[in-house]
DNA sequence: TGAATGATCACG
DNA sequence: GTGATCATTCAT
């Protein structure tokens, strides 16, 4: 149960995006532990990608885009839902891995109640899902991984193997559909 | 297939 | 200040 140091976060984001999956998301608030196996995620960069929050530069929102790799960027769009996403780049950035989906593994009871008692299987399948079992917001964008008591990444040793995984174009997005840069666990 | 629902940003 | 857009989810 290794928590992810700060190297990991600094290479090149498409490479931080495919060793995620398999990692563990742990958010450990009031002496309840919740956690989720990566099995789905996007990686976003800057002015070489037009979908990316950070393509027109620096603002606001996009800040920890282009922050110190391994911290959070955690996003509220559509007037409901939130997003998180992990600060990753082997320059000065920017860039950043959106988690997309996990497999709960603790906390599944706190997790269902957050999610209305939906069925197991849609409790984190989605990126908002999973911020809502999870209760992150854009209170925790920003924090870094690293050195947080309350959310980290940790290896439990999963591997998958490149044929146990496959890349896509990105959910959601109007431009750059060319690039596969969505990876998912089959 | 479309409604919900409001922050964000480019523009001027 | 305004309007188009939005890295989504859910019910119809």
């Amino acid at each position: 149960m290794s928590r992810l140091p700060r190297n990991f976060y600094a290479q090149h984001t498409l490479e931080v995006a495919t060793e995620l999956l398999g990692k563990v998301l742990v958010v450990y608030r009031q002496g309840i532990r919740l956690s989720g196996e990566i099995l789905e995620v996007e990686a976003y960069t800057g002015t070489d990608d037009p979908a990316s929050h950070a393509f027109r530069g620096p603002t606001p929102r996009n800040q920890p885009m282009f922050s110190t790799p391994g911290h959070t960027y955690v996003y509220f769009t559509y007037g409901m839902h939130h997003c998180v996403n992990v600060v990753a780049h082997d320059n000065n950035g920017p860039g950043a891995v959106l988690i997309r989906a996990v497999r709960p593994l603790e906390g599944l009871d706190l997790m269902q109640t957050r999610r209305k008692n939906k069925p197991f299987s849609q409790l984190t399948n989605g990126p908002a899902k999973l911020c809502q079992a999870f209760q992150l917001d854009r209170q925790d964008t920003n924090i870094d991984l690293v050195t947080s008591d309350e959310i980290w990444i940790e290896d439990q040793g999963k591997r998958f193997l490149p044929e146990e995984m496959k890349a896509t174009p990105r959910i959601g997005i109007s431009t750059a559909m060319e690039k596969e840069w969505r990876f998912i666990v089959l």
